[in-house]
DNA sequence: CGCAAAGTTGAGGGATATCAACGAGTGTGG
DNA sequence: CCACACTCGTTGATATCCCTCAACTTTGCG
């Protein structure tokens, strides 16, 4: 209970008191076991630091995206947190690993950082920072935006092999394509599947013959057609419910 | 046997031969679809095509750390390889997908990219554009190896996720663990599990049930000692050889 | 001490991997 | 053009792994 309370009394954004400590460049890069290597070290930039107690979280999902943070200290979880309120842990930072990363490209944090233990961070001010680059950061952002872009990408990936059974995976990935499909113009309901049932299984944490059998009951049902590699969603409200039917939600 | 066969006659680093088109910052962002926002944008920047034969690989495993790619047109898969052969699919990019980022920190790439279909990529020049930044670079480096760092170890959960069974996913996050641990300077093989069972099944992708009942025949086995969260590991050989017993494996 | 969360253990069943055989599609060479 | 080889895909029978449900024990905390 303790946690739990405490999980929900969690307080956002309040800074480190007195003896709020700082970092500087140089001992940022040893923490973060990041050589320099030949990068030109400026002087005078340093890093704020931040204590976050035991079940407080240090960021939420949906919050505005604000700083990165370098751990310090201690430990967190990150939680990729369903519409429904199932959840999906992503991972267990510690000392030396990165937390908000995620938030870059859609500039809210799409995860929730919570501390298993009380622990202390860098703050990385990192919209400042990109907006430092000047003439030479166009690209740079660019590609600041696509990496946060594709961690987003594969924290889905993760609640998809780490929650679902085998249909419902094999449903939400036809899904999943069809709309990518449809942001490049292309019908969301009609396309062919470029991979082998191997690779796709691979993908998926399946055998072949699962995925197979999966893509035949949903024939079967109505809910698409399937003949080789080109597919047609019949149903997309019932791909949606087959998604839905986690194995072992929440 | 052409797939395989291309697979395997694969060149890397063959230009688009004549009639290489290219592409400027901005038709670049659009394919992206990412707004260049108050970005100022440069003039002269240009992006050279390169195409790509179906079963051919845009860069492999272990490679040097070159080019990013956009994909213009086409499909490929992305694949991890393990060291004895075995094998990941780690997703499969499309057009105004990038590919290549997981190779930034190492500098060298960790994965295979494979064209499902003939394709076309613009090659984006990320070393050089790396050294562009200048004075405000150094922050900018730094983060760049981190997003690509957090990339890479999501690879590695996804691995372990789609193709190892229950008790080979814990021995795994045991030996991980143990590593992290290390590289902070503390002993690998005993050390507190921070995390509940639930939190540890949801990032594992099995019940806490599964998860403390691996951990029980690995205290009966001898391999690891455990009570609670206190955890000894006590014979890493067996725990490898746990991890290599994976359920579907190829 | 007493409650609540966390962890353990057991019994049973369902989901999915495995093994096996077959059918369909595709490129190759006669 | 057709037979062949080979990969890919499908389907069935069976085994097994792991989830589910349930009871209990342990730990942490007021």
């Amino acid at each position: 209970m303790q946690q739990q309370a405490a999980l929900h009394d969690t307080e956002i954004g309040m800074q480190a008191p007195s003896g709020a400590a700082s970092l500087s460049l140089n001992e940022l890069a040893a923490l973060l076991k990041i050589g320099l290597d030949d990068i030109k070290v400026e002087h005078g930039v340093s890093f704020t630091l931040r204590r976050v107690q035991q079940g407080m979280a240090l960021y939420r999902a949906g919050d505005q995206f604000g700083p990165i943070y370098a751990i310090r200290s201690g430990t967190f979880k990150t939680v990729l947190l369903d519409v429904n309120g199932s959840y999906q842990v992503l991972g267990f930072p510690m000392a030396s690993d990165i937390l908000g990363l995620d938030g870059i490209e859609a500039q809210h944090y799409r995860t929730e950082a919570v501390a298993l233990e009380d622990s202390e961070v860098a703050i990385i001010p990192f919209p400042r920072l990109a907006h430092l680059g000047g003439k030479a950061g166009a690209l740079q952002q660019f590609v600041y935006r696509l990496l946060s872009r594709q961690l987003t990408r594969e924290h889905m990936q993760m609640w998809l092999l780490g929650s679902l059974g085998a249909e419902s995976r094999v449903a939400a990935f036809l899904l999943i394509l069809g709309e990518r499909y449809a942001r490049l113009g292309y019908s969301d309901t009609r396309f062919n599947l470029r991979m082998t049932r191997l690779d796709l299984g691979s993908f998926l944490g399946l055998t072949q013959e699962t995925v197979s059998r999966a893509l035949s009951r949903f024939d079967e049902g109505g809910v698409i057609r399937v003949h080789n590699k080109e597919l047609k969603i019949v149903d997309v409200d019932r791909l949606q419910q087959i998604v839905a039917n986690a194995r072992h939600s929440v």
